[in-house]
DNA sequence: TATATTTTGCAACACTGTTGCAAAATATAA
DNA sequence: TTATATTTTGCAACAGTGTTGCAAAATATA
């Protein structure tokens, strides 16, 4: 699947920052942080660009905020059709995130009267290069 | 179980604002953000001890950090001998976080390599009040 | 082409948390 | 008790992440 069709499917228009900012989420194997995206933009890119269209992306459900601790979001493009309801593992020594979903997340006994909107799970350690 | 029990206990001194701390947190019944705390202090209590004092609690194992979002991290007291390891409620209305003690976490499997020093879900949703 | 709308870049700001350092408080020793 | 050392606090300044207002640039529409 091309960027542009992501784009397209979402009904936004194609400026330079959206379609790049689509291809490097879905080259990355991992989700990105804003200081990562910014890492492969063109350096005259402003950072509230940036954020503006990270937010965009987000209300328009393109993408998937995990937040890791105060100091780590990152975002990943959710794929069509994809099981996006899964936990996250972030390596504690490297930094990444990555999905894990092979894992489904538990259904939680919630008191009356509660009402779930979405569920995050992340799991905190050291992945397999790291513990190398 | 006193608040100065729970100072001596971990090694601390007792000082006004950590004997304030732990008193604050044990009368909640929810997680409280930094901000919380602070409406409950006086009002003379410079924020930078604040944050001293919970960075503090949280190496000695005092109290646990919840991470709703960028803008929202909360603090909870952790009770000795109750499990600590329960996903929590955030609440998207009211912005409260409720611990849900009764629902375990689940096991989730790994890839090969990896290993997991701890886990954290967050249930977002409606609570109880909001969905009145 | 002319006009309206959207997107961008800049400056400035808000919020959360941190660091350095000196003053105050507390603990320890003489 | 007094003197000394250690810990804790308060202040100022800073760092990182994200936001807002506004004008300029780019894009879409008539």
């Amino acid at each position: 699947m091309e960027a542009n069709d992501f784009l397209s499917e979402f009904g936004l228009s194609r400026t330079a920052i959206r379609t790049k900012l689509v291809q490097i989420l879905m080259d990355a194997n991992e989700a990105l942080s804003s200081k990562e995206i910014e890492a492969f933009l063109d350096d005259n890119i402003d950072r509230v660009t940036l954020y503006r269209t990270i937010k965009l992306f987000e209300e328009k459900k393109l993408i998937h905020k995990i937040v890791v601790d105060e100091q780590i979001t990152k975002y990943r493009l959710i794929k069509p059709n994809k099981n996006t309801e899964h936990p996250h593992f972030h390596c504690v020594r490297c930094d990444k995130v990555v999905c894990l979903p092979d894992t489904p997340l538990p259904c939680c006994d919630l008191p009356e009267g509660f009402s779930v909107s979405n569920q995050n799970t992340i799991i905190e350690g050291t992945c397999q290069k790291c513990n190398k």
